[in-house]
DNA sequence: AATGAATGAGTGTTCATTCAT
DNA sequence: GATGAATGAACACTCATTCAT
């Protein structure tokens, strides 16, 4: 006997409200300062459900890294680094990081956990260094089409794309208490800067 | 009839074998993910003598991160926000700056959980933070400086040192598995840019 | 989906079970010379389960004392201060509560601790203390009525009432090792003499 | 070369010192409560220094226990059971050790702990019983004299002088906070009672 | 004799995981 | 599938005792 619709789209619901509640609560107290008792009651549901939908707790915390990269690594890579108006393009392109940015608040700190303690999460690691490698080669294809079309200096492509990622992920972690205001859109001329623009 | 002279070094010694070994592992493993077992061990002291030089593993924490803060708050501020030749005082502080962090590498993580983890380790993060506010103001003056100078472009001096900071620790962050190498070096210009000089 | 009424029943029995084993444990050895793993091994449960019942060592020594509280205050309360046939309702109470004090053997002890250490069992103690107040006041009222009735000396109630009580607490200390025997009912002509009976 | 004068009197001080705390600590937070570490510190003298005067801690709680009882003993046993104008000595007896008892307040929560904990401080709890059966002895015979004088009521010996020592305790656990008060020579009347007087 | 640092067994408590209902 | 009681390994911390100075 399966299981009706309703049903399904209630275990589906059940199992976002707990994916979304880890996130805040081991983006807020880390791993092992989040309990899975805390997660239940926060999501408003019993302690053993979070079990009938995540193996254990380590499958817990590597879906409430890994889930929600799919939606942030579309939107980072959102750009076209071919685009024949390049400067407006790389404009556009900076101007949706720090809006994404400025939204992940405490999604940020999940990554930053995984970057620490990159031993401990290994696998889960991996894959976000994996998203990280990717965005760093389209950003590089993008610098050097800058240069080529002379509108950008000639500065190495890859350390330019390093310097950038981490001016965001710096800002994320430096602006922690900030509402995620209109203030983040005033870092947008010193990300340009970071590219070499000949002119601004 | 106090500790002899040897005695009092050798506790020295041990206190700080302890300190040293804590910053590693908490960096690596976070406050919850180490235990006192794992330091005492590490360190080759008895288990019981942590606690004969910390009162508890929250104090040893705290000194893990507020006592090393003490000799990098002096590199980090030992520039002269007023000096006359600017430019060359520029670049000085940011390869100095840039020395720095390249060598902070176990002890950057400490300070990231700290900062993700603000509310748990509230008077750890404040003495941080007033920190921060103190490398920041200094900064400013040497923006302010710089643009009146004509030296640099106008931009606002707080939020150019705040991109200063957040590119210094989230290169950090992304460079985590690199060696203190030399490769740090190569991202002076980028950081040099940040301040929007008139001429490179 | 609640409980079954099987398994509800279960856990009242692991739950008395608990309890019952601490008071014979804290009273033989001490708050502080018995373990929770002592408890857990004598009561024939895993050691996490007791504390699925009792929030912490401290409220189940509290419990220990308390809930049995309830059973014999009622027995020790229970008689009639304006009763028509007075010295019967003396003997009679006198003869009840040295029943009750011969089988209080392992509880006495516990209460003798709580009064010994009532800094630190504070609120347990003064939980004991209400009951002593409420026992003495009943004791004087019958006290006064007899002397009115002329059947008792003239003595001051109130002392008459804690000299009483002395008594059978003293006896219960000096009587350890007795079998809950009929010995105890040799005590009721000497209980009776210190409430000054002018014929015996 | 043997210790001086002046040297082996500062150590009969010490070790006084630190058995009167002791007796003290012991008798307020129980023997398991009870750190030597805190003791020292009340003490004054250096935590090392607990273990030059007495073996371990057991040592020390027994010799807390076991010398004073010389002093009180000898107080205690200090009545004639065969004195010629017996109701006047039994008086006497009784005025006196109700004063004993009056000043006994921290040495007895002792007693009452090793016969709480009579298993764990075996040869303490004999040393103690040894005393309370020569006390019970010599009451026996005090109250046979009574009675071959005619003046007391025939009731049994042994159960009269386990009823006036049970008093005695009961008292002294019931006034446990009471100042050392004359209030006390209240209660001489009832003590008598129990020996059954034939006039008062 | 005096000191107090060193040690590690033992304590109360937490918590991920299992499993019967 | 949902629940929450049961379990015991693991943790931070305490403390009696030892011992070098």
């Amino acid at each position: 006997m399966g299981l009706s619709d309703e049903q399904l789209l209630n275990m589906k619901l059940k199992r976002n409200s707990i994916l979304e509640t880890a996130i805040i609560l081991f983006s807020e107290k880390g791993y092992q300062g989040t309990t899975v008792q805390n997660i239940a009651k926060s999501a408003g549901v019993s302690f053993g459900s979070v079990f009938t939908y995540f193996d254990n707790k380590e499958h817990l915390f590597h879906s409430a890294v890994i889930e929600p990269l799919q939606t942030y690594s579309q939107q980072l890579l959102n750009f076209n680094p071919d685009a024949e108006d390049f400067m407006n393009e790389l404009k556009k392109m900076i101007t949706d990081h720090i809006d994404v940015f400025a939204g992940l608040s405490n999604y940020l700190n999940l990554v930053v956990f995984v970057i620490a303690q990159n031993k401990h999460h290994k696998s889960t690691f991996e894959e976000l260094d994996d998203f990280h490698a990717k965005l760093k080669e389209k950003l590089i294809i993008l610098v050097k089409n800058g240069q080529k079309l002379g509108l950008l200096k000639i500065q190495d492509p890859a350390y330019t794309a390093i310097s950038y990622i981490s001016l965001l992920m710096g800002l994320r972690l430096n602006l922690t208490d900030e509402p995620q205001s209109t203030m983040w859109q005033n870092f947008v001329p010193f990300a340009i800067q970071l590219f070499g623009p000949k002119l601004n």
